[in-house]
DNA sequence: CGTATGTTTGACGCGAATCAATTTTCGTGG
DNA sequence: CCACGAAAATTGATTCGCGTCAAACATACG
């Protein structure tokens, strides 16, 4: 049994915590990192501010975001447990990072990232961690240019059921406003396409409305584009 | 004076050629890499080929690309002299490559990214390619999934006009087609939005149509949203 | 149990896509 | 160098998917 602090900025240089942390990932620990818990909607960092540290995920759901001068706002990425998010080129974050769902990760000081670069597992690491993060992005923006809100949102459950390890029922861990930012729509399009697929008898929305049972994976996956 | 091969596939493995084409780029050349010309529209690469090369553009313009079933495409990138495209985590290349112009790639051999990487130099390239790419795809996710037409365009032409450092005029290296497809747009919208801006005083479209003059770049700053 | 927050549903309007027709530009051969 | 045809770009009319505005409903929390 474990007990969650949610105490605000609570952080921990503890080893024992770290080796631990890391172990559970599954991955031999690199370079020292600090545990960060956070509450839901907790900012990690902002769009700006100087970028001192990168992350990995332990526990719960990340989101990455932009906005626009008019609030006008881009979830450009939601991160698990293993993902690394928040490395940068330059010297200040490109996007703001708060979390989705409470959650913890584990900050790696920028100016080791010299150092850990020499760690050529860490190294690789890191650099595989990039070229995923790539990867999805490029297809996100094929999503965001080219689908229509029935294919994003289906592409998007079949995304999460992936992630999520989950047979064929998925329990989003983030709210309706935040996949709608994630998949450029509003929430009401969101709502309306759950509600169409669910007509359609490809998913199952149970009331609680967080977890979705998928049906017809085939349906879905065709509806991809 | 120099004269452009356009015979298909021409390659070479000629270290002098590299080393200035390096030069060119104020880079030093790291590990050995082959001269490809592309005419305009011959493809690089195809989704789903073996990696076996990544590549950095020397002269003209490359896009990348991503595929639905039914034919939509989205152009994730266009790849300016300088830039490194085509790095895959997996065994295949997860998008396609074509000259968006007339254009010549270095290609390194992909079995040799392990090698390269232990000049620290080069390593430290390709992760700030890698991060520069990542970071102009979170800026295009911002763009597609929440800005409109004017607003895609506006960002479109400031951009081109940074990376072609083009005082207040933007040869565009590519069709409406493909602008359309890099901002999730039709060409008749594009061409639409253009005239509109022109109509506004913002920019100039002299005849030909592939130089735009950027007659307000504060308004148009101020259309980026 | 009541209030706040998140989600769904409905009516309506608008921005961009589609369909269609010109117009302009560019490559090619005479 | 000009004429021709093909390709690219623009313009116009219309449609439609999704956003906006608004209200009802459900769920979660104190």
């Amino acid at each position: 049994m474990q007990i969650v602090m949610n105490a605000p900025a609570a952080r921990h240089f503890d080893a024992a915590v770290l080796s631990r942390a890391a172990v559970a990932q599954g991955r031999r620990p690199a370079g020292v990192g600090s545990v960060r818990t956070l509450d839901k909607d907790e900012e990690l960092f902002a769009e700006g501010d100087p970028a001192v540290s990168f992350y990995r995920v332990t526990q719960g759901v990340v989101r990455t975001s932009k906005l626009l001068s008019d609030g006008r706002r881009q979830i450009d990425a939601f991160h698990f447990p293993g993902d690394v998010f928040g490395v940068e080129a330059g010297a200040e974050h490109r996007f703001s990072a708060e979390a989705a769902s409470a959650a913890t990760v584990i900050a790696y000081r920028r100016r080791d990232l010299d150092d850990l670069l020499f760690d050529e597992t860490f190294s690789r690491e890191v650099l595989g961690a990039m070229m995923h993060a790539l990867e999805r992005a490029q297809r996100h923006m094929l999503l965001l240019g080219r689908k229509s809100a029935i294919e994003k949102i289906a592409t998007f459950l079949v995304d999460m059921a992936e992630r999520l390890a989950g047979a064929d029922a998925v329990e989003l861990p983030m709210s309706r406003l935040d996949i709608a930012d994630h998949l450029g729509l509003t929430i009401e399009t969101v709502s309306r396409s759950l509600t169409e697929l669910e007509r359609k008898g490809v998913i199952d929305v149970p009331a609680s409305r967080r977890t979705i049972v998928l049906r017809d994976k085939a349906a879905l996956a065709r509806l991809n584009g």
